[in-house]
DNA sequence: CCGCGCAATGTGACCATGTCACAGACCGCG
DNA sequence: CGCGGTCTGTGACATGGTCACATTGCGCGG
């Protein structure tokens, strides 16, 4: 048994779909390694066993906007487009924490797809769930306020009332200008329901800001 | 032989997975029909065989933006979501010109989707294209200006340099407002690229269009 | 311990876009 | 012809993105 004992996120697969995978082996990469940008070509079907990493959209001007995130036991959606239909990757995947991910080749995710009951049915919902939340996305970017999806943000990022990340990083999560940010943090300080450090934001009053993230 | 003759764009299927569509009936709706609305759960998976229907999401000022147009032989996403997930709709589907429909009841979609090997590619084919086009919106919504987006849907989606859409129609279908399009066009117009009447857009001068369509 | 350099943050001006509140203009119909 | 409804035009305003910098804080080599 390789890999395949540590994947917790994955489903139940059948012998034959657990052997065809545990050949593999995966790989380690450290944060800030780029997975993959926009235009090359799509290698194989990427399944994340640790860490984190995200998939942004970017723009002309170099804004971008974090599609998603994909952690362990998820697999990069990108990477199933490609496969399926042949297109180019449009994101770009950076490492955000150190991760290790197994590569699953072309060839053999076809043929588990064709195989495999589970692993079907495990990409299919991989897909529909990130297709949802897309859509969520969409929604967000498209109507809503740029402070409501920041409250929005913070609250489901923060870890103990915290967020580490840079204004630029939030920036980019909710896919809005770096100053638009600072301004906005800036405004909510002094109303005191955040504190701001350098690369971090501490939560002082979740209870306002989730009223702020509901205002539409 | 029932409607399965009829539905061009359907990949060829498996004799036992033509049998179990054929037994289902199409339904007609005239333009303007509205199919579903956000919140209500899914009823089936839609194939469509004439006509069109747009699927838009609302957003809470009252403003919407088309996810995506359904023509013959594609199927509507949003209800696969449902179907494989469980959630309910977000979005609206609103019949643009007079449709011919099929909806496979959950049962038999999940049937075949075990069953049939084309079936499951049609399927998985329709949802990699739409989460495709969805990224592509999601990113002209996010990084693109108004001009931009408006001159490639007029280009898109005119026939014979003509564009038969009320201003609100068009401002749907970029995800933007009414005014701003009329502002827009009216700039056009003044700088000669464009005619305008009630109800209608003449491209005059598709090159120029074209350039701006460019335009980051 | 100092100061250099870089990354993070703050600021003001300005433009593009969305929103609101109307005013006209046009159309079909009785 | 006149009426009501739809479509379109317009001005005022608020939000948000962009640009061009100024400032601040932090690590690190000297």
């Amino acid at each position: 048994m390789g890999w395949i004992a540590e994947a917790d996120g994955l489903p139940p697969l059948e012998q034959a779909a657990k052997a065809l995978l545990d050949r593999l082996t995966p790989m380690e990469a450290p944060a800030g390694t780029v997975l993959f940008h926009p235009g090359d070509t799509v290698k194989g079907f990427l399944i994340v066993l640790r860490g984190r990493i995200d998939v942004c959209l970017t723009g002309p001007t170099g804004r971008d906007i974090l599609l998603y995130a994909v952690e362990p036991g998820q697999s990069c959606i990108q990477s199933t487009l490609g496969l399926l239909g042949g297109e180019d990757y449009s994101g770009e995947a950076i490492v955000r924490r150190d991760a290790r991910a197994v590569l699953v080749p072309r060839e053999t995710f076809l043929a588990l797809m064709d195989q495999s009951d589970a692993f079907r049915g495990f990409v299919f919902t991989a897909f529909a769930t990130r297709m949802q939340s897309m859509m969520h996305l969409l929604e967000r970017v498209a109507f809503q306020r740029v402070e409501a999806r920041l409250a929005q943000c913070l609250l489901d990022r923060a870890e103990n009332g915290t967020l580490h990340a840079t204004h630029a990083q939030i920036a980019t999560m909710i896919g809005s200008a770096r100053e638009v940010i600072s301004r906005r943090l800036d405004a909510l300080e002094r109303r005191g329901v955040l504190k701001l450090d350098r690369g971090a934001v501490h939560i002082t009053d979740a209870g306002s800001l989730a009223e702020i993230a509901e205002t539409l």
